[in-house]
DNA sequence: CGACTCCTTGACAGCGTTCAACAGTAGTGG
DNA sequence: CCACTACTGTTGAACGCTGTCAAGGAGTCG
């Protein structure tokens, strides 16, 4: 869902290494709940996240949704794909995204373009670092483990704020950490209970964090 | 569990390109069960599986372990780690890797060497796409699934052979799929009544496949 | 207001874990 | 060679965590 598209922007200073590198990005917006790219599909751009949030997932034949990964603002998309997408990507809130052709990207890759090698090559461990701390999560922790663990990353990844906002519902909370709406519910509430944090608004989309080493505590981490 | 080192020694044509262009490789065997690296330790070399089986896992604070990957002859271990190691490595069976020093493979990508930079990205592409795949068995699928979904990849990655020889032990399995080992075992018995496959020999270490399709069925993945 | 979506809560069932017992194999030492 | 032990794998039974099903509350939007 294209809204508008600006070329050959200039690349503000704020971004991280490989943004700067490239000099021509466009700007794209997509709406809450449209597609970015899917599974399979050919991969000629690569994204950065300027606004919003995006889940990326896959599905078994029957339909089963596994959310590999949320990106956020700052974080880079499908740097890491070969030649076709690997994964689906939605956006979960309305999002502002820049895009760069893959073409260009690796074209630079070819010529032997150091600082950019070593930014992709950063990037992709990254994304790897990620998905093998995801595996322990799923693999091996309980469902209040799992959401603890969960509201940890989240919290550090935004960085601490004051009142965190769930850019995702729950049952992409459920998708992402291999369970259900129902339990990720329960184990939010019982987290609640134990004053760990405490909902602001109605929506249950806003936390208050009270005690982030209790949080720790709960989620059982290495 | 050092047994033997051999410096200097010539690569032969037959492995990966990576191990091709960096001339110096030394060779090293572990017995089973003996430790290649342990997480958190500095991360000074690169190893690559010559013959035998390597898996690399991380621990809860409680005990409890995840295996993140098995790694079998030809593939390569520890390329995408950072400055130390972010999981453990064991023999699982005697083992011979050949091994090199980071600081020299990293030169190279320093000074541009794009065929080697490209074949380092390439490994750590690979390493990502399997565990993004992980990620979806261990989030989404039920204990046969699991266990059916992890004998097609091991069946594929050995080639298809006539006899499969598990170089893992049950509680292997189980910790790479996020189960125990009665689940892996009623799941491989499960299996076995349908015919799918039938254990050769008595220590049931030794798979011979009947019907791959029925499996690929029973694995229900995309 | 009514229809819709999202979230929560309760009751219940089922899958997988836990606990236990046992069989088969390998390794060790007499 | 055999006895002994340790280890691995399988199977059975009971428990419990989490999924399933159902209902209801709260917010949103036309």
């Amino acid at each position: 869902m294209l809204i508008r598209v600006e070329t050959a922007k200039a690349v503000p200073n704020q971004l991280n290494e490989l943004a700067r590198q490239d000099a021509l990005w466009s700007e794209l917006k997509y709406r809450c709940g449209s597609t970015l790219f899917r599974e399979a599909e050919p991969a000629d751009y690569v994204y950065q996240i300027r606004e919003g949030a995006v889940r990326t997932y896959k599905r078994l034949s029957d339909g089963r949704r596994q959310i590999g990964a949320f990106h956020l603002a700052g974080d880079m998309l499908a740097v890491e794909n070969c030649e076709t997408h690997r994964c689906t990507a939605e956006a979960i809130v309305d999002t502002t995204v820049w895009f760069a052709k893959r073409r260009r990207l690796f074209a630079r890759l070819a010529k032997g373009d150091i600082p950019v090698a070593n930014h992709v090559r950063e990037l992709v461990t990254r994304t790897l670092e990620r998905a093998e701390n995801h595996i322990l999560v799923l693999g091996r922790q309980k469902s209040l483990e799992k959401v603890a663990a969960f509201l940890l990353e989240l919290d550090r990844r935004l960085k601490q704020p004051d009142v965190m906002v769930l850019p995702m519902r729950r049952c992409d909370i459920a998708d992402y950490l291999g369970m259900t709406v129902e339990s990720v519910s329960r184990a939010l509430s019982s987290l609640q209970e134990e004053r760990i944090f405490s909902f602001k608004g109605s929506a249950h989309r806003e936390i208050v964090l009270h005690d982030r080493s209790k949080l720790a505590q709960r989620a059982t981490l290495a």
